[in-house]
DNA sequence: TTGAAAGCGCTAACAA
DNA sequence: TTGTTAGCGCTTTCAA
């Protein structure tokens, strides 16, 4: 509000009412009997004077602000829109604004954010930026700001948790199923648990049914829709090349498309394609994608809800862990592999998803 | 911040520092002299205690939050997002953070949006959202808080606009001139000046060379993904099908590049398509789309400091208004029309721009 | 170079 | 049923 301007507060209401400012607070709040009368006086003058209460004032005094925070690491992939969304409908249902912090992928910036967070003394907030160290986090404990995070596992705040380890096998696995052999993964961003856990699952998946697997299948990408693209070149020059590919999220396996198009390699026909994220405009690509979804809008919702829960104290003290699963949502960017080779004879007789077991991995290849 | 929690104020610091709170809070803003051995004990003490002000305290004797706010109408189209990302960035530089509303494309959500705004004392809006009567707005004019709006033209405030007829017109002429004459358009909410404005566009191109117009080839659209799938559909059935169609937004159009694909219609071999706004995913579909860019990221991080310039009074009274321009990025998705029609002859002379005039347009149909 | 004290606009304990 | 008053944690004027 610029320097000049009029600012009406409750003592104006309380003047033109002719009640006191405590009245004047308890009826708007609906916080103790007033008698109908007083009660009609101050709505009128309210609204006479266009009165709005200033929720600054009252925050300093209630020590709540009604403002959550959301740190995300990117705005460039949909799928934090899509979360940001869910996010925002569940809390402006209960009464709370959300403030969005993209921390473009930097610690650096998410650490900035997270100071002015706690001089604005937000309510709380939603994690799903870098991961790091809980050590960095300390000035959030100290402040006792209740958090909570997505997808990133830190020791002493509530998260939910995606299975990415059956994510990836389940991706895996479908192209498996489909007689794929020679299938490539594109990864994300290597330090972080997602990437690893899902070319854990990967692995995985084909070491139980002792599928081939080659370092050079392993293609590192960063998340974005250019890092798929270039995969895609990446991909095209190999020889024999897969025929298959599992990128870690959707927005890669879109750049993949556009990637494979352009060297003139046909979806499904030529290669399969399996993304992760569930995007909601996975259906609309051309050939619609195949991919893994953990239901975004509802992880969301839950996310939300579990944050406002702490804020109103409901955990007491036990961490919260919920780690939610995931399903294989196959569209028309898959196929069966072409050609008819011998182990296939052993999948007409119906291979069933293996057991998960813990296995000895290779290290992932640096990130190019 | 919790109940139970210990909270540490300036009072603190300056006692753990033998000063005022007066001197505390000058060290900490800067604001005045103080000497060089003080400074170092209320510096030690911030730190000794992990000292974090409160704004919230501040703001209210400031009158001043250090918080925009951005009301969009909705988080499914990407535009938004990449939008949001640039103010998000431009207002981080200069020390303020966005709360992000997103309506939905409800009025009743945005004005609720704007109560709380108004109550939390935001320091300035971007406003993005449904049209409406200026008049609807008269609370934030008596709260006197800074607005600026996108690509909606409000009376009283500030404005970025873009030249939707501008744009219409290019993606129109763009098909014209690859020698298609049977050109749909799949329009947004028809009730936004957006659409009309394209629309506008749309039909000054066909008129300024006499191309033919049917009725039955404005498709009704919504903006998003699935209103440009149904569009397909309903092109598909058309007889004679015309042979491209301009979407008024990138998301139709990506819609469009599926339901099109559904119906084994091949772009742009059978039919050619442009989109508009350019989103980043614009590059990466199949075929990449040919789309009218209005530069999201430039426009946005222009729209956040026309907002911060109005904050900080740079304007006195005088609103803006800043139109920008748009330019047509040829991808794959439009090809020449097949065939040799005798009109095609003129245009290997070279069809030129022609000049933008105003014309009187059929209205159009009623959304679906 | 420093500090005391008066607010900023509310809520809520206490009193009437 | 209503009002007085003491804060909430700061900034800033005024005085020393």
């Amino acid at each position: 509000m610029p320097d000049g301007a009029q600012r009406i507060t409750i003592y104006d209401v309380a003047r033109v009412a002719g009640a006191s400012i405590t009245t004047v607070s308890h009826v708007l709040n609906n916080t103790r009997n007033v008698r109908q009368e007083t009660k009609r006086r101050v709505l009128e003058a309210v609204q006479a004077l266009n009165y709005r209460p200033n929720s600054l004032a009252r925050a300093l005094v209630r020590h709540e602000t009604g403002l959550i925070a959301m740190v995300i690491p990117s705005t460039g992939n949909p799928f934090f829109g899509e979360l940001g969304a869910a996010i925002e409908a569940r809390s402006f249902a209960a009464g709370y604004n959300v403030i969005t912090c993209n921390a473009e992928r930097s610690v650096a910036k998410a650490d900035k954010y997270l100071e002015m967070l706690v001089d604005k003394r937000i309510d709380g907030i939603i994690y799903i930026s870098s991961d790091r160290s809980t050590g960095q986090l300390q000035p959030l404990i100290r402040h006792q700001i209740p958090m909570v995070t997505f997808d990133r596992d830190f020791t002493h705040f509530d998260s939910i948790l995606l299975d990415n380890f059956q994510g990836g096998y389940l991706a895996t696995h479908h192209l498996l199923e489909l007689g794929h052999r020679h299938i490539a993964c594109v990864t994300g961003s290597q330090m972080t648990s997602r990437a690893s856990d899902r070319y854990r699952g990967y692995y995985q998946a084909l070491t139980d049914v002792q599928a081939p697997f080659q370092p050079d299948w392993i293609i590192a990408g960063n998340w974005d829709y250019e890092s798929g693209r270039r995969a895609a070149h990446r991909l095209a020059s190999l020889d024999p090349r897969p025929t298959a590919a599992f990128a870690m999220n959707d927005a890669m396996a879109i750049g993949l498309l556009a990637g494979l198009s352009e060297v003139g390699l046909a979806v499904p026909a030529d290669l399969s394609v399996v993304g992760y994220d569930d995007i909601s405009i996975a259906r609309y690509t051309t050939p619609p994608l195949t991919t893994i979804s953990s239901c975004i809008a509802e992880a969301g919702s839950q996310l939300c809800q579990m944050l406002l829960n702490r804020i109103q104290g409901a955990y007491d003290d036990d961490v919260q862990k919920i780690t939610i699963g995931c399903d294989l949502i196959v569209r028309g960017s898959t196929a069966p592999a072409t050609g008819r080779l011998p182990w296939q004879k052993h999948e007409e007789e119906g291979l069933r998803l293996p057991g998960l077991q813990t296995h000895t991995l290779p290290t992932l290849p640096p990130t190019g």
